[in-house]
DNA sequence: ATGACTCGCAACGCGAGA
């Protein structure tokens, strides 16, 4: 099973690249962020046709999550549990052949210090809650999305330029470390050392083109799920096409 | 450097993104 992580950045705006990159990659679960539209108006039908099933919490303008799979989709959580108060749409969650994905939009968090960056860690907050407790279902878990968090320096294209930053901070940074020490696995970190590998690259600047990116989409996998782990990589391909997303996906591939 | 991106919006410039 092929699952991916991208961050499309408006679902409308990007669906003949989606369309295009599902009919390449041939992924059986992606989980979509950024996709700035209600329900009624996510573009099912087209994505339908091409086998995949939907799972969409939308939202209007902004954020907004989706879980799409080849495979019958079950017990489907739109809104980060335990965080039921939050207005905006960023977390998705559903089980797809036994193994319970999540498609996570995790608040950007600038400017630093205020408002957002208070709302960033106390989200993050709520997730590791949620994370803790789907260890104890001992179901494979495979939480996936743009988590906003730089993780290393291996994983920015200059530390420097990025200090002080809400997706390099060390409060996010610490945040991120206690979900990998509750046993969560950055899948690609995993089976690739290679440094400065990203995920994202500004549309300004010609930060594409310099490779100046930051790698800020993860799949993170509970044990049962790393068990199972066969690859993890980053497709950079869609970053190049015309009218691309800033992000690009990142996969990984189970056993069946 | 007379520059520097892209999205949605009941827009016609702005806020947000990272």
């Amino acid at each position: 099973m092929k699952a991916a992580t991208w961050n499309v950045n408006s679902i409308k705006a990007r669906l003949p690249n989606v369309l295009a990159w599902l009919q390449k990659a041939q992924p059986d679960v992606v989980m979509l962020q950024e996709i700035k539209t209600i329900d009624d108006n996510f573009p099912a039908m087209e994505i339908e046709e091409l086998g995949y099933n939907v799972a969409v919490h939308g939202q209007k303008s902004y954020n907004g999550v989706a879980i799409l799979s080849k495979l019958p989709i079950s017990d489907v959580q739109r809104g980060l549990p335990g965080n039921e108060a939050d207005e905006q749409a960023r977390y998705i969650e559903a089980t797809i052949a036994g193994v319970r994905f999540a498609s996570i939009y995790l608040p950007n968090g600038n400017p630093t210090p205020g408002d957002k960056f208070t709302y960033k860690l106390a989200w993050m907050e709520h997730l590791i809650n949620r994370a803790e407790a789907l260890l104890a279902t001992e179901t494979p878990t495979v939480l996936a999305g743009d988590y906003n968090v730089i993780p290393s320096d291996d994983d920015v294209h200059d530390a420097v330029a990025w200090a002080g930053d809400a997706l390099i901070r060390q409060e996010t940074r610490d945040c991120f470390r206690r979900l990998q020490n509750l046993g969560y696995s950055d899948a690609f970190r995993l089976l690739n050392s290679t440094p400065h590998r990203y995920s994202f690259w500004d549309y300004q600047g010609g930060a594409w083109q310099k490779d100046n990116g930051i790698r800020i989409d993860h799949l993170m996998l509970s044990a049962q799920a790393v068990d199972r782990l066969l690859a993890a990589d980053i497709d950079q391909e869609p970053r190049g096409w015309e009218k691309a997303s800033d992000h690009t996906p990142v996969w990984i591939e189970l056993t069946d």
